[in-house]
DNA sequence: AGAGCGTAACTAATGTTGTTAGTTTATGGA
DNA sequence: TCCATAAACTAACAACATTAGTTACGCTCT
């Protein structure tokens, strides 16, 4: 028979579960769906991941590592209004590429930060946003609330272009690319000041 | 003894429903925690909702309401920039005022919107942006860019500064009232042209 | 090559939740 | 006062996560 030996590790495991949440959406990443998933019973996988939650956590270490991964190659070799502009296209694709991963990086309300490589793997994605805003000249708290901006602005566009919450998606690009500018253009008068 | 006629109605029901989420977050919000909420088994709230989904739907629809009610009323006798930050305050109050209903007013991704009264009160909630933004004389695909950027800035910065994404909350008003003035400076430039 | 051990898979069983079916009983209107 | 409606109940079932205990593959070491 299959069973016996089907081969598993934790990366085939989040790999299956990235599959899982991307195609039908996170919710429905459980256990059983990523088992059948991989031809295997579910108790299988509590040999490579401590459970529903450990699934949860391992997806968004990867996520979190991916996209900073992401942002970093879109952001090389580029400064200015040209390096914002290639960074908020890429976490933009990353997010339709990879729905379901791009839901799982999100924190969760109760659930602070527990885990040390998901905080170190949010670090290195602040790392690349902070990269990319030091070219507009800003320091301390004029830098920070520009991330915050910038990340705002990103994550909730994201967010309502995959929930569908923007109706009919007509020139979602466009409106997009107006609102790339429109942080271009404030971050640029915040610098000048 | 207690449990015959407990007195409920879905009123009550989506009340406590909004109790529950605010205090626990969304996902707590499961019927038998509603149930004993309300000092009742879970198969009697089905006399009243049409299950989880049921008050998952009717938990959105008062949250859009509400929230449309909030936004109209803190921009009631403004306009322009002013108006423009009262919408923006109030509705970020919102969001942290009613954690959980913020979280259910949300579509999901796998369910269009088929509830007409959730459409319904999502056009008003629309309606009350638009009418915000009318005051910097934005018409046709430039204000329909602009609802979007607007939407995507709040929900953005609400969703971060709920799940705690900000990481320490220093400056966090002063993070929103620079976005908020981001906003208002690109919108101007923009009906400027 | 064969024995032995570690580990990956399994089956069986439990607890939680959502849900349906069928039953009881309070309550408001005839 | 009686009865029809509806609101609560109990019982039972299905899906899922999880734990405990079992089986058997396959690598390593002689």
């Amino acid at each position: 028979m299959t069973p016996p030996r089907a081969g598993l590790d934790i990366d085939s495991v989040v790999a299956a579960a990235a599959r899982v949440a991307n195609a039908d959406g996170y919710s429905a990443l459980t256990l059983k769906r990523l088992a059948s998933e991989l031809g295997v019973r579910s108790p299988s996988l509590y040999n490579h991941v401590a459970g529903l939650p450990g699934v949860h956590r391992e997806l968004r270490v990867r996520g979190l590592s991916e996209l900073a991964d992401a942002l970093r190659e879109a952001v090389a070799g580029r400064s200015g209004d040209d390096a914002l502009r290639a960074c908020c296209l890429a976490y933009r694709r990353f997010a339709a590429d990879q729905p379901g991963v791009y839901v799982a990086i999100q924190p969760s309300v109760h659930t602070p930060e527990t885990d040390e490589r998901a905080r170190a793997a949010g670090e290195e994605l602040l790392g690349v946003l902070n990269d990319v805003l030091g070219a507009y000249g800003l320091v301390g708290d004029d830098a920070l609330h520009a991330v915050r901006a910038l990340r705002s602005a990103l994550h909730g566009f994201v967010l309502l272009e995959q929930t569908g919450a923007f109706g009919m998606p007509i020139a979602v690009d466009e409106s997009f690319d107006r609102l790339v500018a429109m942080l271009a253009g404030g971050l640029s008068s915040v610098a000048s000041d």
